[in-house]
DNA sequence: ATAAGGAATTATGTATACCAGTACGCCGGA
DNA sequence: TCCGGCGTACTGGTATACATAATTCCTTAT
C-alpha cells in the first residue's frame, strides 16, 4: 500500500454502513409502539395484528413477522402459534426477577469501574445530581426520574463491557415500561439520591467491594419495594 | 366441574401441547448446527445459505429466515444486508466480557441460593463431584468438563430466577462453543474442584457474601485465564 | 332457552414469485 | 500485463398467494 502521491489518493471515508432494511425499521417502530403502549393500564391482553401493522407501516407482512421474531426473543411479545402475538405483561414476580438480574449486572459494572474507569469519567457522574443536591428542585420528580435512569445507564456504560451493556439495555427497556406506574413515589427519591452519592463516592475511592455492594443493595432495595408495594402489577 | 360420573368423563390427558411450528424446528436445528459447527477451527467465515438450509430442512425460506432473526438477536449469527448471514466468531475480548457477565449472574444466583434454597438442594450439589474428590478419576477430563458445566447450570437453576436462567443459558451456549478449545487444561481442573467445594461449603453455611464472592472470583479467574492464555482466539 | 354442531370468515403459517443489489468473470483498451 | 467497464448469475429482501387452524356466528335440536 503506497501512502502518499499514489494515483488513487486515500480519502478518509467511513465504511458506508447503511444497513437500513424494512425488517430493522419495522423492528424499531414496533418496539417504540410496544414500549409506549402502557400495557399495564388496561387489563385486556394486547394483540398485535400482523396484517394491520404491516398495512400501517406500508410494508408487507414478511418483514413485520421477522421483526416480531426478534421482539419475541427479547421478551417483549409472546407468539402463540395460530393465535397471534401478544404484548407481554410482566407479573410482579417477573419484575422482581428483572430487577434482581439488573442488580447483578450493575453491581458487576460498578466493580469494573473501580478497576478500569478514569477519574474524569467518575467525576462526570456527580454533575448529574448537582441541581438536586440542595433539595430545592424536589418537586420535579419526573425530571429526577430521567436523571435516575441516566445515572444507572451511565454506570453500565462505564463498565465498557458490551455484553453487560446489551443485557442491561434490554432489562432497562422493560423497566421503562412499568416506570409510569412506579413514578411519583416521593419518599424513595430522597433515599435514591443519597444512595447514588454514596455509590459515586465509593467509585471515586476505588473501593471495589463497597461500590459493588452499594449498587447491588440499591437495586435489591427497589426489588424489595416492588415486592411490598407493587400490588398494582398482576 | 363435575368430577365423577359426569356425561363427559374426565380422562387424564395432557394438554396436547404440540406447538411445533416449522420456524421453531428450524430454529432448533440451526442452533444445533451452529453450536456443533466449531467455527473456531478454521479461519474462514462461515456463511449460512438460506436456500441451501431451507432445502436441506425440507421447508421454504420463510421459516428459516424467521429462525435466523431469532438467532441473530441471541448473538449467534450476524446478518449483513444483501450479503447473507454469518456465524459469529467471538473474539478474545468478547469471551472475556461474556465470562464477566456470567460471573455477575452466577454470583447473584449464589446470593439468592443462600437466602432461599433448601438444604437438600444444596446437598445435591455435593454428589456431583463425589467421584472426582479422591482424585483417581483425574484422567477423565472431558467427563469432568460435563460435570463442571452441570454444576454451574445447577447454581443458576437453584436461584429460581427465570431471568437469570434465561440470560445465563444464552451465555452458556456461547461458552460451550469455545469449550472444545479450552478443554484439556489439566491444571485448572484441580483448582476448579477446590473452588467448587468451597462454594458448596459457603452455600451450606448460608454465608451470602462469601458464596457470592467465591462464585464471582471463580468465574473472573477463568476470565483472567482466558485473557492470559487464550491467544488462539482472534 | 340453551347448548351442540357446523358453516363462513378471519388470520396465521408457509410457499413461492419477483425485484434489486452484489459478486464475479469476461472483454477491451491502455 | 494490468486496469476499468460491462454483463451475467446468484442471493437476499420483500411481496403475494395459498392452505389450514381458529374464531365467530348462525342454525337446529333437545
Amino acid at each position: 500500500m503506497s501512502e502518499v502521491s499514489s494515483p488513487a489518493a486515500r480519502v478518509a471515508v467511513a465504511p458506508l454502513e447503511d444497513t437500513s432494511t424494512f425488517k430493522d425499521r419495522a423492528y424499531a417502530a414496533l418496539k417504540d409502539v410496544i414500549v409506549s403502549l402502557d400495557v399495564y393500564d388496561g387489563d385486556g391482553e394486547v394483540r398485535l395484528d400482523e396484517r394491520r401493522l404491516a398495512q400501517d407501516l406500508g410494508i408487507s407482512r414478511t418483514p413485520v413477522r421477522e421483526a416480531m421474531a426478534q421482539l419475541e426473543c427479547e421478551g417483549f411479545v409472546r407468539s402463540v402459534p395460530r393465535r397471534g402475538v401478544y404484548v407481554v405483561r410482566k407479573t410482579k414476580q417477573d419484575v422482581i426477577e428483572l430487577i434482581t438480574a439488573w442488580a447483578a449486572l450493575e453491581s458487576m459494572a460498578a466493580r469494573l469501574i473501580t478497576k478500569h474507569a478514569r477519574d474524569e469519567e467518575i467525576a462526570q457522574l456527580k454533575t448529574m445530581f448537582a441541581k438536586f443536591e440542595n433539595g430545592t428542585l424536589h418537586a420535579k420528580l419526573d425530571e429526577y426520574s430521567e436523571v435516575n435512569i441516566e445515572f444507572h445507564q451511565a454506570i453500565i456504560r462505564m463498565s465498557r463491557n458490551r455484553v453487560l451493556m446489551d443485557l442491561a439495555e434490554n432489562l432497562f427497556t422493560h423497566m421503562r415500561m412499568i416506570r409510569r406506574k412506579t413514578i411519583g413515589e416521593q419518599d424513595r427519591a430522597d433515599r435514591s439520591i443519597r444512595d447514588h452519592m454514596n455509590i459515586i463516592h465509593a467509585l471515586e475511592q476505588r473501593d471495589t467491594e463497597r461500590a459493588e455492594a452499594l449498587v447491588r443493595d440499591h437495586a435489591l432495595g427497589l426489588a424489595e419495594h416492588v415486592a411490598k408495594y407493587a400490588d398494582y402489577l398482576d
